[in-house]
This record gives C-alpha cells, structure tokens and sequence, in this order.
DNA sequence: ATGCGGATGTTGACGATGTCAACATAAGAA
DNA sequence: TTCTTATGTTGACATCGTCAACATCCGCAT
C-alpha cells in the first residue's frame, strides 16, 4: 500500500479479476501470469494467496455458494405459502444465475474450469439442493412419498438449471426480457406441479 | 498401413481418441501431443488432419449434430400422433446425450473446450432447434401464437438439456434409470403441456 | 527506536504445451 | 520409372503452471 511492492489487497483482486474475466468470456485466458499482469504484479504473486489455480476456483465457488444459499434461504423466509414459495425458490435460482453468472458458471460446471472436486463445495451444493427439496416437499401437499420427491426435486432442477444455462450460455435474451420468461416459466411449472399432485391423489 | 511410418486411418483415429478422453472425464489431457502419444505417432503428425485444436473439436461436434438430428427425424417419424410425438422427441434428446455424452458435450458445452464457433455448428443446431420447436407446436392444437410457440419450445428445451447435464455430468443414475427417469418425466412435461393447452382454449 | 520474523512480492528455472517450418518417407499417377 | 502429393518426423519458439531462492516490507517485542 505504502509506494509500489505491496499491493494491499491482492487476494481480493485476484477472485474478483477472475470473475471478471469470466463474465467476459475470457476463461481461456484466465492463468495466474495473466491475471498478474492484469493487476500489475509480478507472475508467481498469486501463489502467496492461493495454493494453485484449482484453489483460487474452488475460494470463488464458495463464495458463491455462500450468496447463493443466502437468496434460497431469504425467498424461503419471505414467502410462506408452500406452492408460491417452490415457484419463487425457481425464479430466485435462475435470477442468480442472471445476475451472478460468473459464480453460476463455476459453481454449476466445475469441469469448465477443469475444477477437481472439493468437499467444503460438494456439500455446500447439497445444502442449496435441500432447500430446493424442501420446497418440493411442501409444495406436494397429497404425495410424500419419498422417491417421488425425490425425482420431482431432481426434475425441477433440471428445469431450473436448464433455463439458467440456455440464458446464460446463449445469451437467447437480454436482461428483463429473460427475466419475464423465468417468471412465466416458474409459474407454470408450478401450475403444472400442483395439477398432478391433484391427480395424484386419484 | 505398411511398415509403421503412416498410420493408416490417423484422422479417425484422433477423432474416436477425443471422443474417448471426453467420455473418461480426461477433457484436461486433451491435446495434440497426448493423443498423438497414445496413437503411437509422432507430436505434430494430427497437423496433417486439422488445422489445430478447435478444428478438431470441431469437426467431431459437427459428426455429432448430424447423428443427432438423424435420431431426432426418426422419432418424429415414427411417432405421428402430435402431443405423444413432442413426449418422445424428449425422450430421444436426452437419450442421446446418455448414449452419446462425448458429442453432447462437444454440441451444447463448447466453452468446456474452448472452442470457437463455427458457422456450421451454429446452423446443425438451429435445424435440431426447429425440430423440436415443430414438435412444440404440433401439440399445441389451441395456441399458435407465435410467441407463445418460441416460449413453449424454449422452455421445453431447457427441460431436457437441464435433465441431460445432471445426468451426464453428475451421473446421479446409472444408464437404466436415468432412462426410466427421463422417460416419466416427459411424458410428465407433456401431460402438463396438454393441460397447459387446454386452458389457453379460455 | 530498533531490530527481527513472518507475510508478501520478484526472479530464475524446469518441464509441458500448441504451433510453425524444414525435412523425410510413402503411395499413387504419369 | 519418376514425379507429385499426402502423410509423418524433428527442431525451434513462445507460452504456461509451478517451485525454489531471493528481496522487501509490515508489525510486534524489546
């Protein structure tokens, strides 16, 4: 901080370049000798921070997971009634893949970034998937049934991850129309969910 | 094919190699030294086939989409009936990328390789789309309206792109019952359309 | 205030990669 | 046969991730 050698925050520098540099689709370029240069330091730098490249994704992926539990946890709070709340649990999930893109990427496809697996995000992943169960769970007011759960959990994740990644992959819309698309999109998946949980009860 | 020194069929045999190292989660030893290696030729022989990586990459995509809307065709052939026809033409999407994990990578994750588009690739899938997106709006007798059809297609889309990636990547099932899965679930997402379709007649 | 230890940044070195150019060999046409 | 073209090889270069050795700075104990 004081004339030139220390940087003061470099770590913090380093996640949020990194971030940057994939919302800019410049994964490809994304190395620590790069990253260095970009902030004016020298090449080995980063390895004061970060162990290698693998850690300084898996550091930014749990930040993420971390915000992203934080919304889950926040919609699931704001709304009480159970169909309401699995549809808005929806829209918040593909909300923050809108918004947080770059985080999405590294939390969601992992081999992108040629990631090796940890455990700290493996079960931060479960956490988030819970919520999402939850919601399921509640919301299937007739069906209980645990493997039925289970694999319309599954299913709705499917969806859910499956309109993030077109959005986010493709760029189909811009900002407020994918927006719109997601809100409709959960709605009726919602309307759908409780029409056969009606039958379900034949 | 004779003594040693050529081949015989390398531009194949690279092509086959890729998709192997993709389908053993190896994507990050991909590369012309490697594979040369493994094929027993020498480290820049593949430059004789394709022009660099992406190229390769590339090529074995384009194979890929062809395969794929060929399996798309069928089924649509096969099946005459609209709404039962847009339940199997999802049921043979994900099908594929469960048979075919390596291709469906390369087609719908080109950023996993770094590839660059093509302008090929970008029209093999719009011809895919525009099955699907037929489909669609086959099944929707009440609703033609154009927008409501690209939103239905697109939706439907992220459905079974969504299935696919969480099957193939996190191999939450193995082959048989994630064809059972997949096999419900469309035929739940259709049952859904048609009640969907039903009430748009409001 | 002084001086020392740990934290942070730098430089040199190594093996690996993608790619190009120059060269070698084989297959097929004339 | 000989010449052309397709195919495979080797050498070279810039780049990368990473480690080890070295330099500089900050904060704390004296």
């Amino acid at each position: 901080m004081t004339g030139t050698y220390h940087h003061g925050d470099l770590r913090d520098a380093i996640m949020t370049e990194t971030l940057a540099m994939i919302r800019e689709d410049q994964v490809h370029l994304i190395g620590f000798r790069e990253i260095a240069r970009r902030l004016g330091v020298s090449r080995s730098a980063p390895y004061r921070h970060f162990k290698d490249l693998n850690d300084l994704y898996v550091c930014v992926t749990i930040n993420g997971f971390h915000l992203f539990i934080k919304a889950l946890r926040a919609t699931e709070k704001r709304v009480r009634q159970a169909p309401q709340c699995l549809s808005e649990l929806g829209k918040t999930y593909v909300n923050f893949a809108i918004e947080h893109p770059a985080h999405y990427r590294l939390m969601f496809e992992p081999r992108y970034f040629r990631m090796s697996g940890s455990d700290e995000v493996t079960q931060l992943g479960a956490q988030a998937f819970a919520i999402l169960k939850q919601g399921v769970k509640r919301s299937l007011t007739r069906t209980q049934d645990s493997q039925t759960v289970d694999e319309t959990a599954t299913l709705a994740w499917a969806c859910v991850h499956g309109m993030a990644m077109l959005i986010i992959d493709q760029q189909i819309f811009d900002r407020p129309e994918a927006q719109d698309f997601v809100s409709r999109s959960c709605d009726r998946l919602l309307a759908y969910g409780r029409h056969l949980d009606r039958r379900a009860a034949d």
